[in-house]
DNA sequence: TAGACATATGATATACAAGACATATGTAGA
DNA sequence: TCTACATATGTCTTGTATATCATATGTCTA
C-alpha cells in the first residue's frame, strides 16, 4: 500500500466516526442488531436522520444491513469496531484522564 | 467506565483525526520527530496553519511537544497511533478494497 | 537590550456537513 | 390493487470547523 494514500484512507474512516449520532448508533448496535425504528426509538431521534447516518456507516462498512421482511436489520462490524474501541479506551485511560479531555472544545474555550 | 461516556469520549478522539492536514502531520511525524517549520515545509503549508492543527493534536495527546532552544520538537504518540493505524489498515484491506472506498464523497455523489 | 528567528495566538470569512422536514420507495397483507 | 407500515431519499437552512491573514509571544545571540 502506498504511504501517500494513508491520509486519504484515514480521512474517510475518521470523518465517518466523528459524529455523535453515528457513534451513538454504533454504541447501540454493539449491544445487539436492530431495526431502524428500534435505533430511532432508543436514541430518541428522527427516523430519517437515523437512516441518513446509517447510510454513512454502511458505506464505510462499519455496519452491515440485511433485509428481513419490511424491516432492515443493522449489525455492527465487530471485526473493526471492537479493536478500534479498545484503542480509544486505552488511549483515554492512559492519556486523557484527570480532565485532559480529548475534545476540541478544550481548545476553543479560553 | 460508564457506557454513556463512550460516544462523547470517541467524538473528541475521532473529530481530531478527521482532518486531512492533521492526518498528514501525523503521517509525517510517524517517520521522525520534527520542528514546526520542517512540517510546514514538508507539507507545503503555512506555518500558522500547522501550529493551529498541532495544538489540536497535542490537546488530544496524539503528539507530544518538547522545547529545544528556539524550536519545538513534535513527536507522535506511537502507543496510540501505531495500533490505531493498524486497525484502519486492516479495515481498509478487508472491507474497502475494490473501490468500496470509505469516504463520505461516495455517499454524496449521485 | 535589540533584532532576528521560531512558533503561537487571535480574528474573520467561508465551505461544508448535519439535522429538519417533506416525500418517495419498497414490502406485506387483506 | 389498496392500505399501512418500514425505511430511504431529496432539499434546504444553519452551525461550526477550517484556512487565511495579521500579530503577539518567546528565545537566542551579538
Amino acid at each position: 500500500m502506498l504511504k501517500k494514500d494513508l491520509s486519504t484512507m484515514c480521512y474517510g474512516f475518521f470523518s465517518t466516526l466523528s459524529n455523535p449520532t453515528r457513534l451513538a448508533i454504533i454504541e447501540a448496535l454493539v449491544e445487539r442488531p436492530m431495526y431502524v425504528n428500534q435505533i430511532a426509538a432508543e436514541l430518541e431521534q428522527e427516523q430519517s436522520m437515523i437512516s441518513h447516518n446509517l447510510k454513512h456507516l454502511v458505506n464505510c462498512h462499519f455496519v452491515y444491513v440485511r433485509r428481513e421482511g419490511k424491516q432492515r436489520v443493522y449489525t455492527v462490524n465487530h471485526e473493526t469496531v471492537d479493536p478500534l474501541m479498545k484503542v480509544v479506551e486505552n488511549h483515554h485511560t492512559k492519556f486523557c484522564e484527570n480532565g485532559k479531555a480529548c475534545h476540541l472544545n478544550v481548545v476553543k474555550e479560553k
